[in-house]
DNA sequence: GATAGCGGCTAGTACCACTATCCATACTTC
DNA sequence: GAAGTATGGATAGTGGTACTAGCCGCTATC
């Protein structure tokens, strides 16, 4: 297929596809003469996933990039795809060395010890924590810190569930992309379903309300 | 104290404070003659609220304000406030209807039914459920859907946490602004506990990994 | 053989979150 | 009380991001 039918399929202008390739994010299309392409199903799939890390997971152009090229590079061992993969997915936070992230580090560090985590804390989503446990404190709120162990017992139940779809996946491209794709668009579907939560909860308890 | 004082405790450069000010972030400072105010502990607690909100949250300096502004309107009534609130919090994604958004409504329909939610399918949070799971689809990923339950589990568990916590709140001000506090902050906390748990499950199924 | 579409290119746009500079005045320090 | 720094208020400029516009020479298609 040309470049037309691939927007027209996709959603996405031609200008844009075009942008997309100049960056990277999307393979250019096979050459049949000098200035002129053909595009396959493959093209249609990247430029999906690339929509849907930018819209609905809130990527950047630049980090899709990284993530996609790791994934492609074939040379990459899972892990280090992994890797890379988790470090453009979490938000990187900066914020300057204060008494406040030390005391919020040892939280992160306790609570992994608690629950017997085998999980580094210092790995970027530890320190990402340890960054919003030390904002909330910031802003007046550490009491929220009660609430941790019911996010934490949370997070083990979705992660199991997680790694159980994961596992059906065999193949390295599908194992990396289901990991990504489930990473950014996981963290939407919960947040939605935590406001609806909220929102059955507050008429439970206020009565009724939006 | 000064303007200069308040960027030293909160780590905010004066232009920038000016900038807030500017942008209806921030209440200006009490004048003392023409070109000289003084600004107090609540400018302090602003800011970091503002910080906290832009960095950590990821929300923009137009949506703070919206929500700043309503909470900041005596008049509004609190259910209106939460109704802003969770209108700027919620991630608007715009989607041109196609079929797969309808059948992803329907899903979520379907999911509050059976939950027994007190929730209307339609507010902002099932719109941004329905466009994930649709994008889901779109990526190739629409197994996926078979861990919603486990979300669901899991969002009741920390919605239910949220509220207790919040129920120690008796003032509007405080009610209003730990919801808000809670649902960005709150955001962050759980995505990145997901990503240690995901670590540590990973580690228990494919022996080590990053 | 007209015309619409194409690949490849450079340049420009709109928005966002600041940042720089300026001015007249006020506070601070010697 | 003079010198130097800080302040409030204003306008203009910056750098980054995600596109968008326009052009050229060529090509597929009717």
């Amino acid at each position: 297929m040309r470049i037309g039918e691939l927007s027209r399929r996709t959603g996405v202008s031609v200008p844009t596809i075009k942008f997309y390739v100049r960056e990277g994010l999307l393979p250019a299309g096979e050459l049949t003469s000098p200035n002129q392409a053909s595009y396959g199903e493959t093209h249609v799939q990247r430029l999906r996933l690339i929509r849907a890390l930018l819209d609905v997971g809130g990527l950047s152009v630049a980090g899709i990039r990284d993530v996609i090229v790791a994934v492609d590079d074939p040379e990459r061992p899972v892990h280090k795809v992994l890797g890379v993969a988790a470090n453009r997915i979490v938000p990187r936070y900066d914020r300057d060395p204060d008494a406040g992230i030390e005391e919020a580090r040892k939280t992160v560090a306790e609570l992994i010890a608690v629950r017997g985590w085998q999980a580094s804390p210092d790995n970027p989503a530890g320190e990402a924590l340890a960054t919003a446990l030390a904002a909330l404190e910031d802003v007046g709120h550490g009491g929220f810190a009660e609430v941790l162990d019911a996010y934490a017992d949370a997070a083990e139940r979705v992660a199991r569930a997680d790694l159980e779809y994961v596992a059906h996946h065999v193949a390295r491209e599908e194992l990396v992309e289901s990991v990504v794709v489930g990473t950014v668009l996981g963290d939407a579907i919960f947040g939605a379903m935590r406001r609806l939560a909220h929102v059955d909860a507050s008429n439970h308890v206020f009565g009724r309300a939006t």
